[in-house]
RNA sequence: GGAGAGGUGGGUGAGUGGCUGAAACCAACAGUUUGCUAAACUGUCGUACGGGUUAAACUGUACCGGGGGUUCGAAUCCCCCCCUCUCCGCCA
């Protein structure tokens, strides 16, 4: 969520960098928010006085009748009631308004930092740095979701069969990699620094705002109505609203968070022809980093994460690029994105096995995180997340150019985790 | 799930209808003293939204788990909900 104040002097930047990830409605909602903010604070001003009169009345009565005077106190009761009933009218329009602003901003996505470059979608992203040589595999190549069902690892028959499509079975050495991916991403993180939690995999509502998937994206969870809990899509939920109502002091800046977690996602209306075997899934394991930094040392944070990422990637030894979002490819919550893709020699594609990011103040906006600056005011942090790394698709990817005559190969960085070098 | 006891500022904890945004103590921060440290002393020390100001000063309102109610006036009384603790039940 935006700063009223921010949109109320920075008018013309927020309408341009709303205009940059192509918001058509930018011009009309900044300026419902500001007519809004206008009329709430009016209201604001005539309420208080209006309850200010009141008190200083209460306390005139408290006097009066202390010296025993009680039929003086009579009148001003009958003042007092006046006062509370259009004090009561202008609270109930105030709340309204106070509403309406509220639930404006949240239909506001974040302004984009002036280094995103314009663009429709995804063919508008900029490529600003590749690694590795794709890999020339003959042409009888399988794709993964042929190759799991060759070497038995990964059944979605099974997984269809006991939950549903998107939610797949690991067995054997398929299991084994997972957990040797999920513990090779933990411990690489904490070595760099990252505090490991393991958070819980349901949150409530009021995290589900704090981070942002409420209301905006509320068909993309599942929903526990008994509890009315949400399964998480991503570790970032808990962890970010660990930080929910907290004023950090400086020296417990910057935090760096680590967690594994299963991710749970509807994906509602979004299968087709791309997203098949493990391109996309219901339920998948994700490690995530998250961090909180000085609003001046969150670009700084975010080459760092990408460069983190990139390590993981180069010693998974696979070839990625690294994109810039385009304004009209980023995320709602997002000042500046960007992707790891690693490429999947069989499908001849690139899937995104990272996204990395900086909400500068529009999470901690919502979250109300904040610190305490030289002069002990509360100031609004940058948080920052990135994924490090999701599962699936890494494991798409290694399966694909990694294939030889004699099984999969499993990259030298994580024999110490699966206890195995082939999937044959 | 049942019964009981509680939820007050960073912490401990006082406050049961009127000048209480909240005592006291601790912690923290700043200063004085001191060769340094310690100690002592002095001061500061919640948040949000307004008004005001170049910025401050200053100032209004709201907030004592959350929401409603009673009252001229509520941290204090009443109702509902949530959470924590203890005991019982169930159970990985």
């Amino acid at each position: 969520m935006l700063q009223i104040n921010v949109i109320r002097e920075e008018k013309e930047k927020v309408i341009a960098g709303l205009l940059k990830r192509n918001f058509s409605e930018a011009v009309e909602l900044v300026d419902t928010v500001i007519a809004l903010d206008k009329s709430r604070r009016e209201k604001q001003l005539k309420n208080d006085e209006l309850l200010a009169e009141s008190n200083k009345l209460a306390r005139e009565i408290g006097n009066i009748m202390k010296s025993g005077k009680k039929e003086e106190a009579e009148g001003i009761k009958v003042k007092t009631a006046e006062l509370k009933k259009s004090s009561a009218m202008l609270s109930s329009e105030l709340e309204l308004v106070e509403e309406e602003l509220k639930n404006t901003l949240y239909l506001i996505p974040n302004v984009p930092h002036e280094s995103v470059p314009a663009g429709k979608g995804a063919d508008d992203n900029i490529t600003v740095f590749e690694n590795g040589n794709l890999p020339t595999l003959p042409s009888e190549a399988m794709p993964h979701w042929d190759l799991i069902k060759k070497y038995d690892i990964i059944d979605f028959d099974l997984g269809n069969k006991i939950s549903g499509a998107g939610f797949p079975v690991y067995k054997g050495k398929g299991a084994k990699l997972q957990r040797a991916l999920i513990n090779f991403f933990l411990d690489k993180a904490v070595a760099q620094g990252y505090l490991e939690i393991q958070p819980p995999i349901v949150v409530n509502e009021a995290s589900g705002y704090g981070t942002g998937q409420l209301p905006d994206k509320e068909g993309q969870m599942y929903h526990i109505q008994a509890d009315n809990l949400y399964m998480i899509p991503t570790a970032e939920v808990p962890i970010t609203n660990l930080y929910r109502d907290v004023i950090l002091s400086e020296q417990d800046l910057p935090i760096k968070n680590v967690g594994y977690s299963t991710c749970f996602r509807r994906e509602a209306g979004s299968w087709g022809a791309h997203v098949r075997g493990l391109n996309r899934l219901h339920q998948f394991d994700k490690v995530e980093i998250v961090r909180i930094s000085m609003p001046e040392d969150s670009y700084a944070t975010l080459d760092e994460m990408c460069k983190y990422v990139q390590g993981l990637l180069e010693d998974l030894e696979l070839p990625y690029r690294k994109l810039l979002l385009c304004g009209g490819d980023i995320s709602f919550n997002s000042a500046l994105t960007y992707d790891m893709e690693v490429y999947a020699g069989a499908q001849k594609r690139w899937l995104e096995v990272s996204s990395i990011s900086n909400f500068e103040t529009f999470q901690a906006n919502r979250l109300r995180l904040r610190y305490k600056n030289k002069e002990g005011k509360p100031q609004l942090l940058h948080t920052l997340n990135g994924s490090a790394l999701a599962l699936p698709r890494i494991v798409a990817a290694m399966l694909e150019n990694n294939q030889t005559e004699n099984g999969i190969i499993i990259p030298k960085a994580l024999w110490n985790y699966t206890g195995f070098k082939t999937i044959d």
